[in-house]
DNA sequence: GTCTATAGCTTGATAGAC
DNA sequence: GTCTATCAAGCTATAGAC
């Protein structure tokens, strides 16, 4: 069971992703802690104790690797970026089809994994939803950069299949995506990103 | 300035849409406060002293009215069920228009409130964002059956204008809102809503 | 039904040794 | 860089008077 939290430290923060595989610094080892607990349980229902203990480290070392728990809320999100990326990515790629088929696809991924139990929506949004009220916090910068890079990735695909209007459609699958995950994670119901998923597809479709 | 803040209590229960205007009970008073507090600063970001304060009693007092917090929050978003349904209902009712120029107006009009200062995206959305690692939580709840009550209310639109596969292109137009009000949340961008409702009115012209 | 007062615990962050 | 120990403040919830 240790060595299973060992292996889920390692792909949580990308380590395998065609890196090399040195073993995790005291920093990447507080990062995976935070990334498992802040998304498993929110980020102000996570204490710097818990994290501490689930690092296996004690609280001031944490303190001395991050100047604050909203700096360490940012790392979390910024941990996480390139990995989700790279992961619809893959979705998309495995996919057969055109791109409205694999957008589809996409979102048939989406599904899937929100059947399992440990899927708990978007940490992005779910971050912003708890900080809303705190604007400037360094988490909110990480989750909109995240957001933007997410779309300007989908932007690309579009333009590349020679698609006109292709910010615009673009921004519509990154709502229909967002929107999915958010009403999945309240009715725990996978069935909305199909819905969804058919949605996006018609958008890549229409007036070629 | 305390004038306007009874006003805005006033708003937030709903109580001047067409009822009595008696004086607030306690357990309004409270109520009030929470939707205000909540809704404005996150449910686990506001503490039950903070509810007391804000309206006007002792913590005793709200222990008297509400068994625990959790049944509080339950409350808050109970309460904002009907209210927050009216609001769609009328911004649908005062765009000019076949359905698919008043749902596009009804994105409009998001666009239009997440503008003000004190938008903080969708309560229902950040509230099951907060908790959704508490599975039955009383607030998850209401969160969902007002979720399910606006779809529905989606679909006998869609379904009175004689539009077949009203349930699916109603659960679109909710990923698309929710989407929405959750991206918005993110960048502060209400061109997010425009987007969406554009989308979402070409979902209700297809097909026929 | 509302009050004053407080129990019992957890929080983010720090002091100072090594 | 990591440790033990701890602070001051905040938290949910309750006791008991009126």
């Amino acid at each position: 069971m240790l060595t299973a939290q060992v292996a889920h430290v390692y792909s949580l923060v990308g380590i395998h992703h065609g890196m090399t595989q040195a073993p995790l610094t005291t920093r990447e080892l507080i990062i995976a802690a935070a990334v498992d607990l802040f998304y498993g349980e929110g980020v102000r229902g996570v204490s710097m104790d818990a994290i501490a203990a689930r690092a296996g480290v004690t609280k001031r070392t944490l303190y001395y690797h991050f100047v604050s728990k909203d700096e360490l809320v940012a790392a979390y999100l910024a941990a996480r970026d390139q990995p989700t990326l790279a992961t619809f990515m893959r979705w998309l790629d495995e996919t057969e089809g055109g791109l409205s088929e694999k957008i589809e696809g996409m979102f048939q991924r989406v599904a899937r994994a929100a059947g399992h139990p440990k899927w708990k929506g978007c940490g992005f949004l779910r971050t912003a939803a708890e900080l809303v009220n705190t604007p400037g916090h360094p988490a909110l910068k990480a989750g909109a950069l995240h957001k933007k890079r997410f779309e300007e990735w989908l932007t690309s695909l579009i333009a590349a299949d020679g698609l006109d209007d292709a910010p615009l459609r673009a921004r519509q699958i990154l709502v229909l995506l967002d929107g999915a995950m958010s009403v999945i994670m309240v009715h725990r119901d996978p069935a909305y990103a199909e819905a969804a998923g058919q949605a996006a597809a018609a958008i890549v479709k229409s007036k070629a």
